[in-house]
DNA sequence: GGACAGCTGGACGCCACGGTCCAGCCCCGC
DNA sequence: GCGGGGCTGGACCGTGGCGTCCAGCTGTCC
């Protein structure tokens, strides 16, 4: 069961058609038809990969949108340690949901994916716990480098911004503005950055 | 077709009962069957008050659930004028979402409901809109009395608290935890109460 | 109390969709 | 260049679930 080069092509490419697709129109309404289609594979080329069917695809698809997410939060996420690293973070959030709007896999990840199945959740659960580390490893940074008062508790600090990106795509999702990501980013980096507003 | 007083209780009976089914369940894996049974009805009956059959349910469910969002609320979403009665309000939230934990209301809305048809969006939208005006007129009720300093951007507030309450219940739904929610309602209120954890 | 309109029960049809199967192709390894 | 195992195509099947239909009941109005 050596799994060849083409193999592997085709399983990435029914993944990544699928996550698009899913993210266009809901994972609920995408059957495995479409995904067919849209890949240029068969029945039986899924189930190959999948033995599980949807469920196994679900699940990839569910693991690949949470490197997207983080992936598109990169390089700044993984240094946090100045206001200036804080503020490009903050730009670049704000600049992938511009481009993505109501498309953006967050979305079809905490609404859907995450829901699918207790193994999705799982993974949807690991990707909270990462980006809340990365934001927490920011937030200590900054009282380290003396940038904000010591006593900012860092977990709370941490969860405040993870919620505001939350529900900020939500409102996206639900009414397409942007102003209410921006407006609670603002916020809730208040502690951090100082005056809101500073930088775009 | 003038509807009786029995009719009305069937068709009631029929969209609390999916209402409750879809927010155990979810609303993509409740399928009809499963409506008649739990509100001990038929398909003629589900058809002849809706007759678009389950689009015209998970409507109905919309507005439904639209409203048991703003009734959890109430009385205080009414009054924000006082420091007191924000604190009311925001107790009541966290003690309603402590209460339902998985199983509330905003959460099929947000991720299936809302989602489901256009009209279900704009039904969800305007939920949206009135809570926004809620905590708006609160905002501004402060700023008359005093309370808090008057050049705080209005619709930028009531914004934040509106996006906070999204994302904590989005954060509860994923991880179980409701520290999300309370952290970042604290974050966001701190403009209208002062330092936050004044009261529980 | 009779008649008509609303209301109810459940059997039935249809089809979309997930999943199975197998015959044949391609490509790596020797 | 040849053998074999991964890889591919597509026909096929079973079923769950939405929606239809009609016959019979109920209850309201005159």
């Amino acid at each position: 069961m050596r799994t060849t080069a083409r193999g592997a092509a085709t399983r990435q490419r029914l993944v990544s058609g699928a996550a698009l697709l899913m993210r266009e129109q809901g994972a609920a309404v995408t059957n495995l038809d479409q995904v067919l289609r849209a890949t240029s594979t068969s029945k039986s080329q899924l189930f190959h990969y999948f033995p599980d069917g949807r469920a196994g695809l679900l699940v990839a698809v569910t693991s690949y949108e949470v490197e997207q997410v983080i992936e598109a939060q990169r390089p700044h996420l993984d240094d946090l340690s100045t206001a200036k690293s804080w503020r490009e973070w903050r730009g670049g959030v704000l600049r992938h949901y511009v481009e993505l709007g109501e498309r953006c896999p967050m979305g079809s990840l905490t609404s859907e994916l995450g829901t699918s199945s207790p193994e999705a959740r799982n993974i949807v659960n690991g990707l909270y716990d990462r980006w809340e580390g990365a934001l927490m490893a920011g937030v200590q940074a900054m009282i380290v480098n003396g940038a904000v008062r010591p006593d900012l508790p860092v977990r709370d600090t941490a969860r405040s911004i993870l919620t505001a990106v939350q529900g900020g795509v939500v409102m996206l999702r639900a009414t397409g503005r942007l102003s209410y990501l921006e407006t609670t980013l603002d916020t809730t980096l208040e502690p951090l950055l100082g005056t809101p507003r500073a930088a775009a």
